[in-house]
DNA sequence: CACAAAAACGAACGTTCGTGCTATTATATT
DNA sequence: AATATAATAGCACGAACGTTCGTTTTTGTG
């Protein structure tokens, strides 16, 4: 009688898993530049040398796969952008390296086409159905994240009691995907130095004389 | 011996031109919804209720009449947003104006799934080809036509001499931006009136003594 | 090693894509 | 009203889409 074995702990994933995330990890960046409608799942299976019905056994359905990329999109961001700035203790030095891991993870090679879910976020921000919301829930995470830190930097009388956390957030990551934008599609290599000057600038505004002194 | 004949001024658009130009009223809502690539000419005939190839031989091939639809959303823009505030008198009245145009065209219903350009740039902003550049150059010219507004503000000495016309532009914009988005994606309805709070603001900080009380 | 389960494959499905043709209908001008 | 031209429709194409199926190969385990 074959028992499904629970995943015994440190043993190596079966086969399955191994591929499905390594076919993750290329739809990722394939996404990121042709948008997930434009991630197709002929092209995805020869850029990996396997067969479509090979790869599609894996999701059984494209909304699936959809899914699955963003998820995977997820993961690697908090591992390459989160989770570096929280081994900075709470205040105004975790929220700096917050902003400053997303700048760079733009123009940098976290991702192929510039930041994922900016591109998705445009992508699918006037349609319905699992996917967007996926994708809204992925960015308000993110916010939600960004709002906290800059919440717990007041905590810490870095910044002024009258700042809107939320409010905050969102602009900073406004002028964030601004930099994003301007670096990619206008090709301005000076976007990004600038959309730091902007964020220090904005952040200046509401420190208090406690906070030490910050740069990105 | 047949000739083409110049358009005669005042007389009615040829046939062609007219459904030229209804299809591409068309295209532009759709466009905006599903993308410029999801823009399909199948989809489109439908919409229309006229044949595929009818459609096509408008066009002659899919990339042109992406190029064509640019265009026209272009014109859609201008018409809507940039000639109501050319008519304000240079200064801090028609750098407000044309803000608050692009704002309420987004929640409005200028184009059906927000703002046309938004959604094309990051659409695009990985790719390369005619469309991409078609795209650039609309943006680069609202930028500049921001730029030009703020600079022609602080002629007027609405606006302090220390503000960078682009610089400033960027910032007002990135901040429009992120209002779409939090509209769209996160269907926030609070977006709008905290963006023009925050452009408000950012405005506020570099007014001179001498510039009229403002609001958007 | 044997053998069941899992994974990958190859071929084909119906549909839609963009794009050519040719024929037909509508328009505009003499 | 006649006629040349412009506009649209109809049909077909090859390719790619997502998806299904039955078969074969690979993998892990007793």
């Amino acid at each position: 009688m074959p028992v499904v074995q629970a995943a015994k702990t440190e043993s190596r994933p079966r086969k399955g898993v191994r591929t499905r995330e390594s076919i993750l990890r290329v739809a990722v960046d394939l996404a990121s530049v042709e948008g997930l409608e434009g991630l197709t799942i002929g092209r995805l299976s020869d850029e990996l040398g396997m067969s479509k019905s090979g790869l599609f056994a894996h999701f059984g359905s494209k909304e699936e796969l959809q899914l699955a990329t963003i998820e995977m999109a997820r993961q690697i961001f908090v591992e390459h952008i989160v989770r570096p700035a929280l081994a900075a203790p709470e205040g105004i030095g975790r929220l700096l390296k917050l902003c400053n891991g997303w700048l760079s993870h733009v123009e940098g090679h976290v991702f192929k086409g510039g930041c994922f879910f900016t591109a998705a976020s445009f992508e699918f921000d006037s349609r319905s159905g699992p996917v967007r919301d996926a994708i809204a829930d992925a960015m308000k995470s993110w916010l939600f994240i960004l709002a906290r830190a800059v919440e717990a930097a007041k905590k810490t009388r870095h910044l002024k009691a009258s700042v809107n956390p939320e409010q905050f957030a969102f602009e900073i990551y406004s002028l964030a995907m601004g930099a994003n934008w301007a670096l990619h599609l206008l090709d301005d290599k000076t976007a990004m130095s600038k959309a730091r000057l902007n964020i220090l600038h904005r952040i200046q505004e509401v420190v208090t004389p406690s906070c030490p002194a910050i740069k990105l």
